[in-house]
DNA sequence: ATGCGTGCAAACGATTTGCAGAGAA
DNA sequence: TTCTCTGCAAATCGTTTGCACGCAT
């Protein structure tokens, strides 16, 4: 049975959570978006950063991408494209241009598929990571 | 301190994971292998199971795919490109042509960043799933 | 007053690892 | 013989959930 949050009521750790991933920037792990929250002050519980986090991706305010090791969040516009170039050293995460869907359409027609979605990501180093 | 298989010595586990996982023919998790293995007489543990998986992987034998739950193992050609067409109902999985290398490229030199690798995933239905 | 969201701790499920014994070289 | 791989069970680790209480509505 999951317990999802039903986002009916306004709470503060609701904005505490959504305030906290769009100051990381980049992708996070719930687990260190916690820990960022905590040692800023905010009491706040793991569980409920989990909730909160599972919320807006759901609700399409936040990316998820999976690595071995768990699941990383980041802040997004609700119906964005989930095109990203993820830099492997600081999780810094910009958002690319449409590829070319053609190209997938025409893939997934030519072996009979029907596409539901696609996910696209390209990691590597940024500018500031690869210097020095 | 990971315990990575060293691959020097031939068994009758590592042939029995390889030749079910080619078996396999699509993506399938640890656990559904070891499943499959064990209910065909092969009496292996699973932490081999994982154990071999890892080290297919490693050696570029098999490739993996993240899905919520777990992580997913292929055979597949040492260094083929991992581009798939998934189907999220039976999970087959076909290798699709090469995207467009060069819409990559040129996304991640506008951005300043030095890619490392990439990764295209398209899910859907296949032909067979999406048809009665 | 109503009942959703929170916090804590326990529960979970996938994966990894310690260790002693089996088997390949 | 020597040293790697196996098997089992216990340990990890990220994530989810049960439950009682506080708070938004």
């Amino acid at each position: 049975m999951t317990a999802t949050i039903r986002d009916r009521r306004h709470t503060a750790q609701k904005e505490a959570v959504r305030s906290a991933l769009s100051a990381a920037g980049g992708f996070v792990s719930a687990g260190e978006l916690h820990l960022r929250m905590s040692s800023q002050g905010h009491g706040i519980g793991l569980a409920t950063v989990y909730r909160q986090l599972n919320a807006l991706a759901e609700n399409g305010h936040a990316d998820t991408l999976l690595v071995p090791g768990g699941q990383l969040f980041r802040a997004c516009e609700p119906g964005a494209h989930h095109h990203h170039l993820v830099c492997e050293s600081c999780g810094t995460a910009v958002e690319i241009d449409p590829p070319d869907e053609d190209w997938i359409a025409a893939s997934a027609d030519r072996n009979g598929f029907t596409v539901t979605r696609h996910l696209v990501e390209v990691f590597g180093q940024c500018a500031e990571c690869s210097e020095g």
